[in-house]
DNA sequence: ATAATTGTAGCACATTGTTCTATAATTACG
DNA sequence: CGTAATTATAGAACAATGTGCTACAATTAT
């Protein structure tokens, strides 16, 4: 029986499906590497090769989450005002749909391995933010005011949307109603940034 | 060389201790059965009389974690609106002071092992919530509003300060002038959150 | 003081990340 | 196209991990 070979090229490309698999289907704990070589069908040491370590995979994996994130986030709607709600809503949505993977993305160790992000994945969390930013841009400028940098009003937005959510996903959401709260939560949060916005400098 | 034997009554606190220690000093990735144990000066076994696995070692620390969270919370000042806003710095500085346990708190998976709250753990993470909604309730008197549930209202409270909080302890904090961006967040909740309890309801 | 409880030491097993080897299949080059 | 360089594969191996078992001894309870 002639001993199989995976294409150079397919190799990366299998190993991220299967990874980005087995974390969705059977959670963080599964993902090993024998497991995830198994299910791309690659020797263990396929990862190695294109990944350096586990920690190198989970890093592409966040590039990966956050890339993703940010087309999720990438959403028009009638003002800068709705454009900011809608962009919420598609957080929350993204996290709910991908809940093992968002986890993974906004917490430094899952498994015993740790793992700080690596270039690759800071670049695309910063990407991703970079859409909250011009999103809050448009508000600004449709507000004509800008006592506020951008950046520090698009922190407080990416804030209160990662702490509903991720409290959510780990069961720390001590309502029921969850979707009523998260439409409040974004009201007084994007009517909040808009007053804030355009107040006078108060120091 | 007699064998030696720690007291009893002794197990559980010196390991708990000891787990403290580790996790704080050289972070979860050390928080092994065997460290735990040395550094407590009992056996590894010691551990599973006690706490039945690993996961009910971690379990229990999430207990103290949520009580000396809540105790933490349990703050007061000038008028209500204050009050909340002395809260939201004090919730900060915890974390800031404990990130790895407050990271194991508010994460499902540290190390290997799943570690789903259990009972004792969701006691006292719902006392520390219980401190939240005592602020916020006092808040509704002081305006003698009640348009939305006390619940929803401190869920929305909680949310914004984890949120802030744990991007910051994850890196994921984009802009310098962290302390006032933070007070910022609180100033721009609170006013909301007030605002939003005073609304008539609005369906 | 005697008996029951329970902490201890040590071995043992499965699973994990990681590394090394020889081998064979693919890829690149002349 | 055929040869040479790359590189994926299988399998063994190692250390560290959580967990379980056993014989034994120190503490606790009667």
């Amino acid at each position: 029986m002639a001993r199989m070979r995976t294409k150079s090229e397919e190799i990366e490309g299998r190993l991220t499906a299967a990874a980005l698999e087995v974390l969705a289907h059977d959670g963080p704990h599964a993902l090993s590497i024998r497991r995830v070589a198994t299910v791309a069908g690659v020797a263990p040491m396929g990862i190695y090769a294109r990944f350096t370590s586990k920690s190198g995979l989970i890093d592409h994996l966040l590039s990966v989450g956050f890339s993703r994130l940010r087309t999720a986030l990438d959403v028009t709607a009638d003002s800068p005002h709705e454009t900011l709600v809608a962009c919420g809503m598609a957080y929350r949505q993204f996290a709910l749909a991908n809940p093992d993977l968002y986890r993974l993305m906004f917490a430094r160790s899952a498994s015993a391995i740790r793992h700080d992000m690596g270039v690759d994945a800071v670049v695309e969390a910063t990407a991703a933010f970079g859409t909250l930013e011009r999103h809050v841009r448009a508000l600004e400028e449709s507000l004509r005011a800008h006592a506020v940098p951008t950046v520090d009003s698009a922190m407080l937005f990416w804030s209160v949307v990662h702490g509903f959510v991720h409290l959510e996903l780990e069961d720390k959401h001590f309502s029921d109603n969850r979707d009523g709260n998260f439409d409040d939560l974004l009201r007084v949060t994007v009517d909040g940034m808009s007053r804030h916005i355009g107040e006078r400098s108060t120091h």
